[in-house]
RNA sequence: GGGCGCUUAGCUCAGUUGGGAGAGCAUCGCCCUUACAAGGCGAGGGUCACAAGUUCAAGUCUUGUAGCGCCCA
């Protein structure tokens, strides 16, 4: 083996042979008794994998590559969203570059363009998660826009249609003026900007009174239908009923009491647009209100207002109406204002609340079984807080708007005739049967929102509606592994549909991962410029690269130069390259249930250290192996038997951690357990036990064995540096040729646990340490051999030093031990206490008194406080007599043994003190 | 305004029936000891945000306060 780990070659090795050897494959383990499914959330077909993924994708590849090598049938199904408009988006930019619009080439040649670049570009994600190691069925890979997905989603759009649980009708709607479509309220980000509060005077009619109203929207007062107050407002009262003129508009509307009005925001007086804002819509539907539509499709004002607002862009008409309402004195005031204001993520324009005919989900009836089988336990969130998120949301839920106007996504499968009425059908054939053969049809322009075809993706990638092998092999699924941000706009939606037309829960859990934050606990954004991509981390970046990277198409220079700053005080050398298991390994760390998760790169160089150590640890074994035939009968040590006992417990706490979902847990055992028991002891116990012909056969074997087993156990966190060791190792018995990913995952066997062996290593290790604290702590070098006595000790003591001399002569580096009995003077000396046994090391020229009387008495201090806090608590008559009788003897002993330690270092300090 | 959450060592975070505060990194010593300097050995460092309550016993349970954060309106 290499010297040092290398990940780069090992890589590439495996990421080939995994997949050309099938070993992905969802057919392996076909008879098994039990079958584990996941579903990958399909990221969007554009996109390229960020750490959020990377992230994710590592959780869900740790499950799959547990449960295959636990023998289970396992599918994890890969697959890319087409993400509708996202991906119209990229392909008009490329067209724009030649100065094509979409237009110019008709809907059927702009899909035909969308194919194409999805074709050639659409597999960026892909082939980063074949970096990352993702071990996806990829002969299964499946894309929303697939014939047939698409048939499941036309199935279920038309089923839900004759159930009447798909209308179409005319609402309100998120609508971005700039890309001529509603929008989701996932596609929506609101967020605080400075604006005005602009107060408006209006006047009552037939009265001198005047109301005044307060908005940050004046443009919208040309769509006025009513003014509102609280009923209760004392002020307003004795107007409600009346009407008031509205001043540039030439129209009257009256004064409605409604008590969502706020009597302590601006002036208690609102003014209602219904076809504008989605609580006046409410308002207006209460009170009956004309709802009068001001915007054109692209925001400007219509022909439905004022003839000389007409045409004008709504921020333009906000300007000249307020230059008119000043101009007319009914500006009371202008105040500086912060505000929501919605943008659409895509475009980055003011979202418009907008009527325009759309179609919608009703909601509710799916909803109350999604609620049901939460609450009755079907499908569990892990952790399990986010189940109220989710009754929140779902319990207030609101109708779903599933159309847009936009090209590239599912088409809606509904046809019109001439006089406007409308056929849902599957196919034009069945529409033109219901519609008569006479009728001349034109399909709906519109798209599906890509969510609706996402919520399918539990079954319809498994074939749905078909009755496939694999929906009843693979459905429900085991895990639906996904961020906090999707469970509304995703994870509550395949519910049910999952519910509805698979007639069973799409998954059991859903571990809801937390989010992966920069250094400083802030988002990774683009225009932040603190995005790291994962594929940088797997390969290093320069500075230069890492700089070029994150200020490409800055628009604003000012902005980019503060992210060049910025990025070179974190990163002055840019980011060495760590490898793949690194970055794995550092992922599952950090997956614990926080819901921030700070990404720090010194994680990411410890747990490269890691996969060092794992290396030259197996270096160090395979070498002592090497050109050996291993008798895995032999006799074993009873360090043989401790190490062996550690795996079987350790074994057990990375099951249990696997099955909590705290994969944090999970790779700090193994961490643990490799780096501090394996390495720091059991290789260092192997040395002596190796040059012994009695114990070198039994720890060969054991040395394999428990290298073996942590490959295995490692393998679904660090997949590739593991495989390679494996074959190394595969090499010392020339019969097996077999891949670790397809070795079984070992099974805890009780007869290995082994009580005395745990406790002779641990009395062994309080021995060696105790050396260590001298030796440290006095400067003696670790390469001066030491003499020691020892006094005070039982049989016990003296069987364990009989068994283990060799091992404190190697690990301790001492060249003697001899015992003393209790008559026998002691030399002056260092003194150590293991229970009630005492090991000195003489001071003879090597030792400074008055440090040792220094260290005796920073012990004796420590010691003194727990006395105190123990001698208390038992003179507690409250603790004798409340607590159980085994707390208070534990408390007793405890109090025992450190007042015998007391004494004893305090007998010493005295000795020393004399000298 | 409604809901959820966080506050533990210098930093990042574990701490699952309430019983002597843990890890990694950073810091400080000593060491290139033939697996590993991407390392070894040792050390220092905490009124567990604050206050009250329940209890023999509270980082852990209850209530309140302060600060921070997220989601929804």
């Amino acid at each position: 083996m290499e010297k040092t780990y290398n990940p780069e070659l090992i890589e590439q090795k495996y990421r080939d042979l995994w997949e050309t050897g099938d070993l992905f494959s969802s057919k392996t383990n076909s008879s098994s008794e039990n079958a584990y499914s996941i579903v990958l959330p399909p990221p969007n077909v554009t996109g390229s994998l960020h750490m959020g993924h990377a992230f994710q994708h590592t959780i869900m590849d740790v499950y799959t590559r547990y449960n295959r090598s636990k023998g289970n049938q396992t599918l994890w199904q890969p697959g890319t969203d087409h993400a509708g408009i996202a991906t119209q988006m990229v392909v008009e930019r490329q067209l724009g570059l030649e100065n094509i619009s979409r237009h110019d080439l008709g809907r059927d040649k702009f899909t035909e363009k969308v194919w194409d670049w999805k074709s050639k570009s659409g597999g960026t994600i892909t082939s980063q998660m074949r970096r990352l190691g993702a071990s996806v069925d990829w002969e299964r890979e499946r894309f929303t826009m697939d014939e047939s997905l698409s048939k499941a989603v036309r199935k279920v759009f038309v089923d839900l249609y004759n159930e009447g649980l798909i209308y179409r009708g005319k609402r309100l709607v998120n609508w971005d003026p700039v890309l001529l479509t509603a929008v989701s309220d996932l596609e929506v980000i609101s967020k605080e900007e400075n604006g005005f509060l602009w107060h408006i005077k209006y006047q009552v009619v037939d009265s001198d009174e005047t109301l005044v109203v307060a908005t940050t929207r004046p443009e919208t007062m040309l769509g006025d239908s009513a003014v509102a107050v609280h009923p209760e407002d004392v002020r307003y009262q004795h107007l409600v009923g009346k009407c008031i003129n509205l001043p540039l508009s030439d129209r009257k509307i009256p004064i409605i009491a409604d008590d969502y009005v706020d009597m302590e925001f601006g002036t208690g007086c609102v003014k209602i647009t219904p076809a504008h804002d989605f609580n006046d819509y409410e308002i207006g539907q209460r009170h009956n209100l004309e709802i009068i539509n001001v915007l054109t499709d692209d925001a400007k004002i219509n022909a439905n207002a004022p003839t000389n607002y007409q045409g004008l862009d709504r921020f333009e008409a906000r300007k000249v109406i307020v230059s008119d309402l000043d101009k007319q004195k009914l500006i009371e005031k202008i105040d500086p204002h912060t505000l929501m204001v919605p943008r659409g993520d895509r475009t980055n324009s003011i979202i418009e609340p907008y009527m325009t005919d759309q179609w919608f989900v009703k909601v509710k009836p799916l909803a109350e079984p999604a609620i049901e089988a939460v609450k009755n336990g079907s499908i569990r969130f892990v952790p399990e807080n986010w189940e109220k998120t989710y009754f929140n949301w779902m319990e207030n839920i609101e109708d779903w708007c599933i159309s847009r106007q936009i090209w590239w996504g599912h088409r809606i499968p509904a046809w019109y005739d001439k006089e406007g009425n409308y056929y849902v059908a599957g196919s034009i054939e069945e529409a033109q049967e219901q519609a008569g053969q006479d009728a001349e049809l034109s399909q709906d322009e519109d798209v599906l929102d890509t969510w609706f075809s996402s919520a399918l993706w539990p079954f319809s990638t498994l074939g749905w509606p078909e009755a496939t092998p694999e929906m009843s092999r693979f459905y429900p699924t085991s895990v639906l592994v996904t961020g906090f941000d999707i469970i509304f706009f995703w994870v509550a939606r395949m519910i049910m549909f999952g519910l509805k037309f698979a007639n069973d829960v799409p998954f059991k859990d859903i571990y809801i991962t937390g989010l992966i934050k920069d250094g400083n606990g802030q988002k990774m954004s683009k225009s932040k410029g603190n995005v790291l991509d994962p594929i940088d981390l797997i390969d290093g970046i320069s500075l230069e690269n890492l700089l070029e990277k994150r200020t490409l198409g800055m628009m604003q220079p000012k902005l980019s130069e503060k992210i060049q700053k910025q990025t070179k005080k974190e990163f002055p050398n840019g980011i060495p390259s760590f490898g793949t298991d690194a970055i794995r390994f550092t992922f599952t760390a950090l997956a614990s249930f926080g819901r921030d998760i700070k990404f720090d790169l010194k994680r990411v160089e410890g747990y490269r250290n890691f996969c060092n150590k794992l290396w030259n640890a197996s270096r160090f074994v395979l070498m002592n192996l090497d050109s050996k035939s291993i008798n895995f009968d032999a006799e074993i040590s009873i360090q043989d038997k401790w190490i062996l006992s550690r795996l079987q417990h350790v074994k057990i706490e990375v099951e249990k951690h696997l099955v909590d979902y705290r994969l944090d847990l999970m790779s700090q055992t193994l961490y643990e357990f490799v780096w501090h028991d394996y390495c720091d002891w059991y290789l260092e116990l192997s040395k002596p036990l190796l040059e012994n012909d009695k114990t070198k056969q039994g720890c060969e074997a054991t040395l394999l064995k428990v290298l073996t087993e942590i490959l295995v156990l490692l393998h679904p966190i660090i997949p590739f540096i593991t495989e390679e060791i494996f074959e190394q190792s595969q090499k010392l018995q020339s019969n097996s040729t077999g891949k670790l990913i397809s070795q079984p995952f070992p099974e805890p066997n009780k007869e290995l646990f082994n009580t005395e062996a745990e406790t002779e290593i641990d009395w062994l290790k309080k021995f060696i340490l105790g050396i260590r604290k001298i030796r440290g702590e006095m400067n003696i070098s670790p390469a001066k051999p030491l003499p020691c006595f020892v006094k005070s000790y039982s049989t016990r003591d003296q069987s364990y030093i009989d068994n283990n001399k060799t091992m404190l002569f190697a690990l301790a580096k001492l060249d003697s031990v001899n015992l003393l009995s209790q008559d026998d003077e002691e030399p002056e000396s260092a003194i150590v206490l293991v229970g009630e046994m005492k090991i000195l090391i003489p001071l003879a020229g090597l030792i400074d008194k008055g440090a040792e009387r220094e260290r005796l008495n920073k012990e004796i201090e420590k010691l003194a406080k727990l006395k105190s806090q123990f001698a208390a608590k038992l003179s507690n008559e409250k603790f004798i007599h409340g607590a159980p009788q085994a707390v208070v003897n534990n408390e007793k002993e405890k109090l025992a043994s450190t007042e015998n330690a007391l004494k004893d270092l305090e007998q010493q300090l005295e000795k020393i003190s004399k000298l």
